[in-house]
RNA sequence: GGGCGAAUAGCUCAGUUGGGAGAGCGUCUGCCUUACAAGCAGAGGGUCGGGGGUUCGAACCCCUCUUCGCCCA
């Protein structure tokens, strides 16, 4: 083996071994257990985020594949709608000069699956360096033939069931795009904008309280006024009341809009008169529908002004009554260019009563990065109320359980909440809605256009035309977990593996795609999609801010894994940017936290990073510092099984029988480890990866290697060491370290193996493959109080010792005597059990027990319970030095009395807490006087010299 | 404005029914000791955001304030 720990070479060999192997398919024996993964975008590459829920999908899925279970995890792709239809309009555009309108749809769609092609694997190899053990035979794409049958199905069904309908409605539109977008792709910006104050005039000679005749409306928004259709103000709002009823004549366009009260207006916000643009506003449109007030769209779908508005009723219905000319200046002007024409105008007639700064938040598409118009489109729109119920009830009755559960309560809110979920996108690239319509647009919903004509017994002559949008790609990840087994048909797969088991993923797609699924899933097979949702942060940097490659502080898992050098990051960083003008700024952050680049740490110190950053929280920061540190524990494990196999191969380690002698220490690794895997065994049952790293980080570095192998080195070199005792230290090393390699195996998958192919032979294990070992469990008898406390006892004695040594600067090679004072029976009984190793880990030369009485030389002093270890001073020791030691000490138990002593005579203390604590107290309060005078009295005969 | 979350060592974070404040990294000191300098040994470092309350006892429970983050309006 390597003096250090070097991954690369380990990685790429193991990860094909086992894929060729077919080690990563359901074994098809034992209960079942299953993931799907949240299936990334298929042409985007893995992101730290993914990373994270992968190692977590991964470590799940080993351990419970090692646990004996029937594991499937099954993987795929996203076809991600707009931002791959983006992605591949962008390169048609660099690469040939046209837009998807020169190739037109079939051919558009045709490059699409081209670039899937190039771009889909990438994920997957970045996936297969990550060490995933993801059944790749049964990969999935939300775009495959048999899925989308799963996806026709579902909508047609809903459709029949009256759960799927199609209307006018606001919708979040994006004026670059052209499609309606979902909230989730909406990012609210906080800005600074403008308040206007605009007055509108009183029609009918009607008057304020005040005596004007006009009142003042204040918005962000001014070139939402052509489409106003009503004023409204708070009920309770005196300054008003008298003008409820009355109206307004609207300048510009002359149209004459009501008053009406709502309580949806702040009395104390602008002037307390808010006007309602029902067709441009969310929160108008509701205030809409209640006062039946006139729908008035202004603007077509590059949201520029048209040049006669779109009138509906709140009915739907067209609108007839309306004038619908809009003014000639304003046709065909973009929105923000009609802002400035609006305000200059109303300035010009003076109405422009004032202008305020104001802070906003305006909602801008993620993708186009244009300002989203709410915008009154014919969409498809799922009815969820019905759908809402049966996926509340599952929560509630623990059907579904989240973890953490506090995430039970974010759901819940949103899904009493809930509006009906619009499906269409105006886009290319997705599933196209199985919807046909006849040339006075009534719709025929099946499966094909033959099918429509049959289902509603339409006439061969009939002209139809299918529906031109595609559906929201959330509609077809809400099938995921079924769809991907085959339904609608009743597979095997699908009565073995569903519903899954659990479900990893970030809180922020809670509503959007957890949600859903439970929705359609429970509708679709009376079952969960699974049983548990556990719910992870999100990976942000070192700062704690979002990974963005617009702030460019994105990390590509791969170059952790790899290394990377600093030219290289910079240039990946800044290069192919939407917004170069940032790269200088991102160039200069680049080269101040990564000055030497970044080092290659290896798959395995990757993931167990991850792990030991998967808490409870919702932010996870990424800390290059902290995947230093456990490339150090990879590099440890390393070693600590270098010096195993050195003192193991070739010699007897009890595989072929024989006598065995387990020392104290061997009994006590033995004891450690079976507490290591009870702890490993919940944490895992609580999805608490933080705490079970750390429970092995511990083990293997504090216990194991710093204790264990010290321990055996003594039993080892020892020459005259009986050949059981021998065989039975051999037996341990081998057999804790094998154990160790299982325990980790499903967070570092591949050091494990490497590791375990040389050792298994000397524990007696046999097999191919580390990843198919029964995973470790705890054996009851094999816990030793007795042995922990004995050698618990040792290390007391021996830090006291290299207290001493340190403090008093004795170097390690310097052998030095001890004496013990007021030694116990158990003491002295410890201390033959010990002898051997505390002579050669402690470097000591001779070891005088006092008797009762007898004189000590002057000594530096050290406790352990109220034995005293005395270290001579003579040639060794100064006295300042000593007495500064014993001051320290002395003060920190005087101040511990103190405590104690204050708690003692509490008499509510002693009184009221349960005995067993105040005995506690009590006993510890003993031991710190004994201790106390013990030193001081050290402390008295130094100073005497 | 409403809701949720966070605030613990210089940094990143644990802290399980309320009962002696912890880890990793960083810092300081001494060591190339025959697995490991990606290491070993030792040490220092905290008014648990502020205030109030409940309790014999609060990092933990309650109230309140401050700061930060997220979601919603």
């Amino acid at each position: 083996m390597d003096k250090t720990y070097q991954p690369h070479e380990i990685e790429s060999f193991w990860y094909e071994k086992w894929e060729q192997s077919n080690y990563f398919a359901p074994s098809g024996k034992g209960d079942p257990y299953s993931i799907m993964i949240p299936p990334p975008n298929v042409t985007g590459s893995l992101h730290m985020g993914h990373a994270f829920q992968d190692t977590i999908m991964d470590s799940l899925i080993r351990h419970q594949r090692m646990l004996g279970k029937n594991t499937l995890w099954q993987s795929g792709m996203d076809h991600a709608g707009i931002a791959t239809q983006m992605l591949v309009e962008r390169k048609i555009a660099n690469e040939e000069g046209k837009s998807r309108h020169d190739l037109g749809r079939d051919a558009f769609i045709e490059k699409v699956w081209e670039w899937k092609e190039e771009s889909g694997g990438s994920i997957t190899r970045q996936l297969r360096r990550m060490g995933t053990s993801i059944d790749w035979s049964r990969e999935r794409f939300t775009m495959d033939e048999g899925f989308y049958k799963a996806v026709q199905e579902v909508f047609i069904r809903l459709y029949d069931d009256k759960l799927i309908y199609r209307g006018k409605r606001l919708v979040n539109w994006d004026p670059k795009l052209h499609t309606a977008i979902s909230d989730l792709e909406v990012e609210n910006k906080d800005l600074s904008g403008n308040l206007w104050h605009f007055r509108y005039p009183l029609a009918d000679g009607a008057t304020t309280a005040d005596g004007k005749d006009y009142i003042v409306v204040a918005t962000t928004r001014p070139e939402t006024i052509l489409g106003d259709s009503a004023v409204a103000v708070n009920p309770k709002d005196p300054r008003y009341t008298s003008l409820v009823g009355k109206f307004i004549t609207l300048p510009l366009v002359d149209r004459r809009i009501p008053i009406i009260a709502d309580d949806y207006v702040e009395a104390d916000f602008g002037s307390g008169c808010v006007k309602i643009t029902p067709a441009h506003d969310f929160n108008d449109y509701a205030v809409g529908k209640r006062h039946h007030l006139p729908l008035i769209n202004i603007l077509n779908h590059d949201a520029a002004i048209l040049t006669r508005c779109e009138i509906y009723n709140s009915d739907g219905s067209v609108n007839g009554d309306l004038d619908d000319r809009l003014p000639e200046q304003y046709h065909h002007l973009d929105r923000f260019d009609a802002r400035k024409l609006i305000i200059s105008e109303f300035e010009a007639a003076g109405l422009l009563e004032k202008v305020d700064d104001h802070a906003l938040k305006v909602p801008y598409g993620d993708r186009s990065g244009v300002v989203i118009e709410p915008l009154l489109t014919d969409q498809w729109f799922v009815a969820v109320a019905d759908l809402a119920k049966p996926a509340i009830a599952a929560v509630e009755n623990g059907d579904i359980q989240f973890v953490p559960k506090q995430y039970e309560n974010m759901y819940f809110s949103w899904m009493r909440d809930l509006q009906d979920w619009c499906i269409s996108r105006q886009l290319w690239w997705g599933h196209r809605i199985p919807a046909w319509y006849d040339d006075v647009g009534n719709i025929y919903v099946a499966r094909t256009e033959l099918e429509a004509r049959e289902k509603y017994q339409l006439g061969h002559d009939l002209p139809l035309k299918q529906d031109d949008d595609v559906l929201d790609t959330w509609f077809s990840s809400a099938l995921w977990t079924f769809g991907t087994l085959g339904w609608p048909e009743q597979t095997e797969d699908l009565k073995t593996f569903h519903p899954s088991s659990v479900l990893v993923t970030g809180f922020d797609i809670i509503f959007f795609w957890v949600a859903r699924m439970i929705m359609f899933t429970l509708k679709f097979t009376d079952e969960v999609p699974f049983k548990t949702v556990y719910v992870h942060g999100l990976v942000r940097d070192q700062d704690g801010q979002k990974m963005s490659k617009s702030k460019g502080n994105v990390l590509d898992p791969l170059d952790l894994i790899d290394g990377i050098k600093l030219e290289e990051l910079v240039d990946k960083r800044t290069g192919n940017m939407m917004q170069p003008q940032l790269a200088k700024k991102i160039e200069q952050q680049t080269r101040k936290h990564f000055p030497e680049g970044i080092d290659a740490y290896g798959t395995d110190a990757l993931r167990f990073t991850f792990l030991s950053l998967a808490s409870t929280g919702r932010d996870i920061k990424f800390d290059m510092n902290r995947m230093e540190g456990y490339r150090n524990f990879c590099n440890k494990l390393w070693n600590a099984a270098r010096y195993v196999l050195m003192n193991t191969e070739e010699h007897d380690c009890g595989v072929e029988g024989g006598e065995v002698e387990l020392t104290l220490a061997d009994r006590w690794i033995i004891s450690r480890l079976q507490e290591t895997e009870q702890q490993i065994a919940r944490h895992f049952e609580e999805y608490r990866f933080d705490l079970l790293s750390s429970a092995l980080y511990e083990f293997v570095w504090n216990e194991y290697c710093d204790w264990y192998l010290e321990l055996s080195k003594p039993v080892l070199w020892d020459e005259q060491a009986p050949t059981a005792r021998l065989r039975g230290t051999r037996r341990t090393l081998v057999r804790v370290l094998e154990a160790i390699l299982r325990l980790a195996h499903p967070m570092m998958p591949y050091i494990t193996e490497a590791i375990w192919q040389r050792v298994a032979p000397l524990a007696g294990k046999q097999g191919d493959t580390i990843m198919l070992q029964p995973y470790p469990l705890a054996e009851e008898h094999k816990l030793d109080p007795q042995a922990t406390a004995d050698i618990e006892w040792l290390k007391a004695v021996m830090l006291a010792i290299r207290n001493i040594r340190g403090e008093m600067n004795i170097g390690p090679g310097k052998a030095i005597n001890i004496l013990l004072r007021n030694a116990s029976a158990e003491d002295l009984s410890r201390l033959e059990a010990n002898r051997t190793s505390l002579v050669k880990l402690a470097k000591l030369d001779q070891i005088t027990i006092l008797a009762e009485g007898e004189e000590a030389p002057m000594s530096a002093t050290g406790l352990v319970g109220s034995m005293e270890i005395l270290v001579p001073m003579a040639g060794l020791i100064d006295k300042d030095a000593e007495l500064a030691r014993l001051a320290k000490e002395l003060d920190k138990l005087q101040k511990e009395i103190a405590r104690l002593d204050g708690k003692l005579s509490n008499a509510g203390f002693v009184s009221k807490a349960p005995a067993d604590v105040v005995e506690k107290e009590r006993a510890k309060l003993t031991e710190m006087r004994e201790a106390f005078t013990r030193l001081q009295d050290q402390q008295t005969s130094i100073s005497a010299i």
